[in-house]
This record gives structure tokens, C-alpha cells and sequence, in this order.
RNA sequence: GCCGAGAUAGCUCAGUGGUAGAGCGCGGCCCUGAAAAGGCCGGCGUGGGGGGUCCGAUUCCCUCUCUCGGCA
């Protein structure tokens, strides 16, 4: 049987994935469903870098935009969001194509996610004040008594994830570990082509910088001034570009060593992207030399579409 | 031109007669309800060139080159 193409446009931050996408998706017939933990926020266009409103009057996006910076998002959340944008868009005869460089979002919507034991706030503020008062050692022993599996994969000192599984193991009354192994993937049902923007490493921080400096020319500095009137949610909060930003407003630093941070963040961030992304032997890299326009990228992903 | 200081990691610099560290930077990795987060690992180096003393020199001596101060 004909399965339903299903297509993901990855790679690091500032690499040029928007621009490519919307060429793509015209060609193909395709709506954007945005693969990004930072943009799903609203009022934050600038700092997560958006699609312009010129590419979205272009091509219909999902999932931009859409949440209230001061509400909490996660990885379940999305990937119920994202799958019924997708049938929808199947539903029409579009094909989803899903842009961004968030690995953890990508791999739930393509390998799954382990089903419903959802965060509780009570049994993390309980382990979280043993973290504190007892150290990183005891919580991760504790996991080892009732779950050795995971406490081998998990770094003592990586207390969110110690208390993670010590929170799913004492709702669910089974280790993480297996039910992790429970994931559904889309691989059976659909047709999935998955393929990531790189470049060398030099060009890629070129862009991040320049990125950087026209962030600061199109009002970074006023938007997020707007945000911090508000309580933000603890993960619009770790949007890069925040937290630098607070410190200057507090008095902390200059601007100039704002920019700095932002940039530095920036650069060790797409590296983490990359390290997600390079271990996934689905992906097929697409890469950019310095003066390849978006429209001939998006044409030799097109080729190999086919 | 003279006097002084220096030349060690990508950068700023420590230190030692037994072939070297620190911060920042950078590189590699892990990842399942905060993921632009969080965590782990890694010194990446012909110690400015040449000669000498010494069992042995990055360290001591001479010389050359360069850099930075000051005086002309």
C-alpha cells in the first residue's frame, strides 16, 4: 500500500531552516508544522527568531506562536498538538512537513513516547527538598533500589532526571526503564524523510552571530523588557536571549557582555543540536555552502524526495 | 639608537633544572512530561630561532628576531 509521506527539516539554530522550508513546502504542496520547544511561544517572535510574517503569508505554519509565555509547555504536550495538526493536514491532502531543531520533539514524533505519567508537582517539591537537603547521592541511590536499570544511565549529579524517574516509579509503581521500551513510532503508518542542514562549523557560528546582531536591530532589547513585567513559565524563561538580557536590566553586566553571552549560548546550544541530530542515521545532511540561496537548497532536498 | 620588560594552549596568563598547568574559549558525548533546559568527559602545546653549561633545559648563560613600555 501507498503510504503518506510524512517530511522533517532539522538542524542547528540559525542555519537557515525557515527560508529553505518555505520554498520547500511550496513545491510540495506542504504545511510547516514548527518543531521548536521556544517557539510555540507568543510575544517572544524575536528572541526564539520566528518565521517572519512574509513567509508565513507564504506557507501555513502550525504550532508558532501559540502558547502563552507564562504557561508551561513540555514534549507530551506537543506531540498531542503536533499529531492533530497532522491528520488534519492529511485530512485536506497537504503534506506536514515539521521545521526545527528541537531533537527531543523530533524523536517523540517519530519513535514515540511512553505512555501518561504526567509531571506531579507534590512528589517533585517532596524530592526536590530531599535533593536539597540529603545531596544528589542519596536521591540516585534511591533510584538504584528501585530502578538500577536507569540509575546506571543517569549521571548522580543529573538531579532532573533522578527525580524524573523516582517520580515515575512512585506513580506508575513500574521504572522508567520499562516503560520507556513501550514507544510507537509513525515508521509503520507513514513514510517519514527526515533531513538536516549543517554546515562548517566556522559558517555556522558566522550566522549565529549575525543572527545575533540583527535580533538586537529588529528589538530584543524592548521584547524582552516586555516579558519580564511577567511571570514567565520556567521554560519560555530559558529561551536564549532572557536570562542574558536580565542581567544586564538588573545592572549585573553590560550590554556588550549580554551580547556575548547570547552569542556563546547560541554557539554551545547548535552544538548540542548537532551531537542530537548526528547519532540519528535516518537523517540525510544537507550541506550548505556560503553562497547557496534558500530556493537551490530547497530544490536538492526536492530531488531526493523522490 | 639607548634602557627596561616580555615571547609558554585559540586568548589572557601561572609555574618548574627532571619535556608543563589555570581561567576563558573550543571539541566530544548523554538525553522520553523544563529539552534554547539539564548532565558527563576531554589540555587541544615542536615552551620565538640558534648556540652553550649540565647526566638532563621550558626553566641557567650567550646571541638573533619580534612585541610592549620609557628615553632620545
Amino acid at each position: 500500500m501507498f503510504k503518506k509521506k510524512i517530511i522533517f527539516l532539522l538542524g542547528p539554530t540559525a542555519i537557515g531552516k525557515s527560508a529553505i522550508a518555505v520554498h520547500l513546502a511550496k513545491k510540495i504542496n506542504a504545511q510547516i508544522i514548527s518543531c521548536d520547544s521556544m517557539q510555540v511561544y507568543r510575544s517572544m517572535g524575536i528572541v526564539t527568531s520566528q518565521p517572519s510574517s512574509t513567509q508565513r503569508k507564504r506557507v501555513k505554519h502550525h504550532l508558532l506562536g501559540v502558547i502563552n509565555a507564562s504557561s508551561e509547555y513540555n514534549v507530551a504536550r506537543y506531540r498531542k498538538d503536533a499529531l492533530v495538526i497532522c491528520n488534519k493536514l492529511f485530512r485536506k491532502g497537504k503534506v506536514p512537513l515539521f521545521v526545527g531543531g528541537t531533537g527531543l520533539y523530533y524523536s517523540v514524533i517519530v519513535d514515540g513516547i511512553f505512555p501518561s505519567v504526567a509531571e506531579d508537582k507534590i512528589i517533585r517539591a517532596r524530592l526536590s527538598n530531599q535533593l536539597r537537603l540529603k545531596g544528589n547521592n542519596y536521591l540516585h541511590e534511591k533510584l538504584s533500589k528501585v530502578d538500577p536499570l536507569s540509575a546506571k544511565k543517569i549521571h548522580p549529579n543529573d538531579s532532573r532526571r533522578v527525580i524524573r524517574a523516582l517520580e515515575v516509579y512512585m506513580k506508575a509503581g513500574a521504572p522508567i526503564s520499562a516503560l520507556q521500551k513501550s514507544r510507537v513510532g509513525l515508521d509503520n503508518e507513514y513514510e517519514v524523510k527526515v533531513f538536516a542542514l549543517n554546515a562548517k562549523r566556522q559558517a555556522l557560528y558566522d550566522k549565529i552571530n549575525q543572527r545575533v546582531s540583527k535580533m538586537f536591530n529588529s528589538g530584543l532589547i524592548n521584547e524582552v523588557r516586555r516579558l519580564l513585567k511577567h511571570k514567565l513559565s520556567k521554560t519560555a524563561f530559558c529561551a536564549i536571549g532572557v536570562r542574558e538580557l536580565e542581567g544586564y536590566f538588573n545592572g549585573e553586566y553590560s550590554l556588550d557582555e549580554a551580547k556575548r553571552l547570547i552569542r556563546r549560548n547560541s554557539r554551545r546550544y547548535a552544538k548540542r543540536q548537532l551531537t542530537w541530530f548526528r547519532k540519528d542515521k535516518r537523517i540525510k545532511w544537507i550541506n550548505i555552502k556560503d553562497k547557496q540561496r534558500p530556493g537551490e537548497i530547497a530544490k536538492r532536498i526536492w530531488k531526493k524526495l523522490y
